[in-house]
DNA sequence: CATGAATGAGGTTTCATTCAT
DNA sequence: CATGAATGAAACCTCATTCAT
C-alpha cells in the first residue's frame, strides 16, 4: 500500500530545471511575487530560456499545474480507489488507508500543492477551471464509494453528497493546515492525527446502532 | 441574538473611502494583482494621498487587516461568548448559536476576510503574525468554552485540543468554502448547512453514553 | 498669401518635449526601429513619464499623428481654399498658389509629414483610417474647385474624378520625392519647379480651344 | 509583346523557400514586423536555417532586394526597351507599351515591389543605394528614348530632365497607389487607366503645333 | 548542411513612490 | 492636506544570433 509517487515528464533537462524552479518559488512566495528573472537566475538559466519553453509567465504556472491535474488526477483517483479499497475492508478501515496514502502522496508533492492551492484562492480562472473538473474526477468517485458502504448498512442516513462535503472539508482542511499553513513541517506520516481524524469522522457517519 | 455589525472606524471621508476601495479590490483580485493607482481612481482621490495616509502599499493592506484583527477580535471574541453563551445551553445550542453569529459577522465583512484568507496564505509574514494572535484570543476561549463543557459531561473524552482542532477545521473550512471559494455568493443564513455542521461536529465529540 | 504655419497644443512642457522628440525620431529612423528609451534621452525625460502619458507607444504615434490629421485638416482645407481662391483668378493662378501654400506648409511640418507618409505604407491600420479621411476633407474640396472651372469653361472635359486623381498623384508624389524621398533637403520654395509643375499639369487638363 | 515575368533563381529549394517566404511576409507587415522565427515557421524552416544562408536578417532583406535590382534591372531595362520600342511607334504608342509591359511585371512581382517601395521610405541605406543606380541604368536609358523621341519633333522644348521627372513621379505614383496604397488589388491590366495616364502626360510634353 | 535549444541584449510596460505646487 | 506629474527600478517579453548535435 505505497502511494503513488512524484510526478515530472518533461523534455530538455533545461526546461524541467525551469519547471522545478518555479514550483518551489511559486510556493514560497506565491505567484505574483515570484519574478520570472529570479526563476531564471535559480535555475541557472537564461531569461529567455523561459520564454523560449513557455511563451508567459502565466502559462509557465499552468504548465505546471495542469498537467499535475489534468493527466494525473483521473488515473490516479482510479488506482488510489484500487490501491486502497478491498472488498472485505470496512469504511474506518478504507479511509484511513485512503488518508495515509495522501499524504505521502501531498507530502511528496508538497510544493506543487501548495502552489496549487494558493493559486486556487488567488486566480478566478484556475479556480472555474480545477473546481469543476476535480469535482467531476475525485469527488464522483468518492461519492460511489460512499453509496457503496452506505449499501452495506455502514454509514449513516444522512445525504451521501452531505457526508462526502463533511468528509471532504475535515480531509482538506486537515492537509491544507498541515502542508500549507502549517509553521513547521511535517516530515513523516503522523499516524496519530490521522487515526484521530478517521475517528472523528466516523463518529459523524457512523451508522448508529 | 444579533450578530456584531461591520467594522469600521476611520478618520476623514477621503481616507476610509480609500480603506474601502482598497478591500474591495485586494479581496477581488488580490493584494498582488491591484495597483494604488487603480485604488486611487476607484476611491476617487489622488494617488499621492494614499501615500500620504498610509506610506507604503503594505502598510495599506496592514491598516485594513490589522485593526480588525487586532483591535476587534479581543473584544469580540468576548462579546460574542457572551452574547451566545449562557449557563442553561447545551453545547449544541451554544454552537449553532456561535455559527450563526459569526455567519452574520463574516458575511457582513465577506471582503475583508476574503483579502485576510486570501493574504494569510500569500504572505509568510502575515502568517506569522496573525496565527499566534488569534490562537491567543479566539482558540484559548474556545478552548476555556470546550473544557467548561466537558467538565458538564457533555463532551467526550478525546482530549480538549483535538476536539478544538477538528471544531475549527471544520468550522473554518465551512466558511472559507462559503465566501472565499464559492462560485456563487450566498445572501442569507443557510440555517441546513449550519444545522448539518452542527449535528456531524456533535456526532464527532459528544459524549457516549 | 501665408501658408498656415505648425501646429501645437499639448499640455505640459515635458509632454510637448516627448512629442517633439517622437516625430523627429520616428521621421529620421521610422516608428519600428525608434525605442522608447531613445526618445526619453532624447526628450530628456524618464522613460516612465513617456508611458504616464501616452500609456503605449503605440498611442504615442497616433497621439503624434491624428490629432494634426483630424483636427487641423478640415478646418485646413477650408482655410487654404479661402486664402488661395477668388472669383477673379485663372485656374492656372489657383493651382500656383495652392502649391505654394501647402509647400510651405509642408515645410513647416516636414517631420511630420514624412512619419505620415512613412507609416502611412507600413501600417494597415493607419492606412485604413486616414485614407478615407483625407479624401473625405481634402479631396472632396478640390473637386468642387475642378468643376467650379469646368463649369467656367477652363478645364478639359475629361472626368473631373480623373484631373482629381492626376493632379493629386502628381502634387503628392511631388512633395513626397522632395521632403521624404529627397537626398538633399531644400531650404526654400523653388518657385522655378513648382511653375513647371504646374504647366505640366495645365497642359494636361486644359480645355484646348 | 510580353512582359517578363517572375525572378527568381536561388540555390536550394530551403532556401529558395526562405527568400520566397521573407518577401511575402516583409511585404505584408514591414521588414521591422516581420521576425526571423516566423519566417522560418512560414518557410517550414529551422531558425538557425535562415542564419547558415544569409548571415543577418539584414541580409536577408539585401538578398532578396539587390539581385532583384542590381542583376535584373540593367538587362532588363535593355530588353524591355528593345520589346517595346520600334522605329515606326509613335512615343504615345511606346509610352503605353511600355507602361503595359511595366504594369504585368510588378504585378508579377507584386510583395517584392510593395518590400522595395516600403524598405526605401524605411531604410536611408537603401535609398542611398539603389536611387543612384536606379537612376543610372533606367532614367538614363528612358533619359535617351526621350532625347529620341525629341529629335524627330514630337516632344516639347521642355528640358529632357524635367520631362523625364514629369513623366516619372506620374507613373511611379500610379503604380505605388495602385500597387502600394490600394486598398482592393487588382487583378488584371487596367487599359483605361493606363489610356488616361498616357493622355495625360501625353498632354504635358506633346509638341504643339 | 540542417536543426532547434539556448542566449542575452534590449524592448515595452507597470508601478510604488516622491515632491513641487 | 491634497494633488498628479515625474521618476526609475524592475517586471515581462521579443528576437536576432550562436552553436552543439
Amino acid at each position: 500500500m505505497i502511494a503513488q509517487t512524484k510526478i515530472s515528464k518533461k523534455n530538455t533537462d533545461k526546461q524541467q530545471k525551469i519547471a522545478e524552479t518555479a514550483v518551489k518559488m511559486f510556493a514560497e512566495k506565491g505567484y505574483a511575487n515570484t519574478s520570472t528573472s529570479e526563476i531564471a537566475k535559480g535555475a541557472g538559466v537564461a531569461e529567455g530560456t523561459i520564454f523560449r519553453h513557455y511563451g508567459t509567465k502565466d502559462n509557465l504556472l499552468l504548465a505546471v499545474i495542469l498537467p499535475f491535474i489534468k493527466e494525473s488526477l483521473p488515473s490516479m483517483a482510479e488506482n488510489v480507489i484500487k490501491e486502497v479499497y478491498s472488498e472485505d475492508k470496512s469504511f474506518e478501515e478504507f479511509l484511513k488507508a485512503f488518508l495515509q496514502n495522501r499524504w505521502y502522496f501531498i507530502f511528496d508533492n508538497q510544493e506543487l500543492f501548495k502552489v496549487i492551492v494558493k493559486e486556487l484562492l488567488y486566480s478566478e480562472d484556475l479556480k472555474k477551471e480545477l473546481l469543476p473538473f476535480f469535482s467531476e474526477t475525485v469527488l464522483k468517485r468518492l461519492l460511489k464509494i460512499i453509496n457503496l458502504y452506505k449499501g452495506r448498512g455502514e454509514l449513516s442516513d444522512l445525504p451521501s453528497d452531505k457526508i462526502l462535503k463533511m468528509m471532504f472539508t475535515l480531509i482538506a482542511g486537515y492537509f491544507v493546515s498541515s502542508f500549507v499553513l502549517s509553521l513547521e513541517p511535517s516530515t513523516n506520516v503522523p499516524t496519530d492525527e490521522i487515526d484521530q481524524l478517521v475517528q472523528f469522522i466516523m463518529n459523524g457517519i457512523r451508522k448508529e446502532i
